[in-house]
DNA sequence: AAATATAGCGTACGCCGTAAAGAGTTCAAG
DNA sequence: CTTGAACTCTTTACGGCGTACGCTATATTT
């Protein structure tokens, strides 16, 4: 139940990780290991067992040296953690982005690629959701990123503030919403039972308190919810739909902008 | 850095706890607590501390009896998590939305008014961020929060699944945007500086790596937010603009409903 | 007064991150 | 070839976590 959070270790130390010179000529005993394959072993172990399961001990069992060790190469766990989170987001860096126009028309298509593939991002390596945000430290393929996606709200007649309102929005939803995902796979994995088998677990235990005259609307929308999902909720039906609601939102923005031209 | 994370106990125990008969005539020594006292004690540290400094023995330090002697009261500290976030979702319920006109109409009011009692109860108890949503052990706050996040939306032409799609989106997006703020707080606390003060001592850092003309749009938008926030971001702007956006883009859905009579 | 149910406590286990100190390994200089 | 510096890796140790188990002290029922 106990999960590691974000935090990330001492910036200069990470920066160093990140961007430092991969230095060789050194005096001592060849290295058994290097920081990458620390960070790809510190990876596996994370998708598999969330942060909850990655400990320096364990790391460092794979790799078949003591958790000790593995200070040699990096400062602490929370540096590590940096270099984690910058090297997911390598994964799925384009060279660029196919301008297929001049680049104002498609601006729904290129947001809903990008949403698509930050969602997958966080399916692949669900331990994301815990890191935080905020002070992130900034290697080269988060830095690439960041670019990507402004790139991708350029000329809209959108303010520079507007572009990071917009892809903030989006970076928000996709958070919450892949969450909700990522929760219900875990629970499923976690309990060994389905969501309807949960559910037919539950449900009698629920049937004991509640009060369909209380909260009849409730009661209702659970009924028909739960027979159209088979569950009690449909988290990829969901994305689809709130990504589209989202989108909507911003092309009203957008519209206005453009519209400076229509509505005079 | 290390921190809980949801979990929650076992279905039957916390149904017991949250909706259970308050049983009073015991045989043995008189009880030092109660479970309110233990709930209440536990809700303290965790919104001081997030889930991270909770622990049971420091619930029962604070309570001046030791560790063990909460699990009379409590199954385990899974189940006194299940019980805090019922008791907080308790802190707003209001007996009835004032309901304006028929309905209908306000559908915006509404959904704006609860989605911000949402971002509030997220800000005084940060803790909540870290607590599963999936197969939430219903207590009677929840599930009365539940109906009345549904009732918002009842009487626009929606239909069932379509009326828990935008309630989830809204659930979504706030969770999404808190975050932001309560990261942003956490790191002023935890570190002791300010947004502004962590920048200029990251910024140097960043100019020995950032290409400017790798990366342009990033460099542009970067130097107009930094002057505009003055600091890396605003999440209160942030939410404030998100959240409009999404109540457009759900504007947009129910518009094409109501225009059922308007667009033939 | 005796029986019994309950409240609260002390101890113990295996995890965690990492500080400190020491042992073993490789290379450059004499 | 020898020596000493530089470097890798290991061992040990600390205080913290949730909670299983067995115990004592207390209040009520008989």
């Amino acid at each position: 139940m106990t999960t590691e959070y974000s935090g990330t270790g001492d910036p200069k130390r990470s920066m160093e990780l990140l961007w430092g010179v991969p230095d060789r000529p050194r005096r001592g005993p060849k290295p058994k290991l290097t920081v990458a394959r620390i960070v790809q072993a510190a990876i596996g172990i994370a998708d598999a067992d969330g942060l909850a399961g990655l400990s320096m001990r364990r790391v460092a069992e794979q790799l078949g040296v003591t958790a000790m060790s593995l200070y040699t190469y990096v400062p602490g766990k929370g540096e590590l953690l940096d270099v984690m989170l910058d090297t997911v987001y390598g994964e799925d860096l384009t060279p660029d982005p196919p301008p297929a126009d001049g680049g104002a028309a498609d601006w729904r298509a290129r947001l809903e690629r990008l949403t698509r593939q930050n969602y997958e991002r966080y399916r692949r390596h669900p331990w994301l959701l815990q890191v935080a945000s905020s002070r992130p430290v900034l290697g080269p393929n988060l830095m690439a990123r960041w670019n990507q996606e402004l790139v991708a709200v350029e000329g809209l007649d959108l303010t520079d503030v507007e572009m990071d309102l917009v892809i903030t929005l989006l970076a928000d939803y996709v958070h919450g919403a892949v969450r909700g995902a990522v929760e219900a796979a875990q629970a499923e994995q976690r309990t060994g039972m389905t969501d309807e088998q949960w559910w037919s677990s539950y449900a009698p235990l629920l049937e004991q308190v509640f009060d369909a005259e209380r909260f009849p609307v409730a009661a209702r929308v659970g009924q028909t919810t739960g027979e159209e999902y088979q569950a009690a909720t449909d988290p990829a039906r969901s994305f689809e739909f709130g990504l589209q609601r989202v989108l909507d939102g911003i092309g009203v923005l957008i519209q206005t902008r453009v519209g400076s031209a229509d509505r005079t």
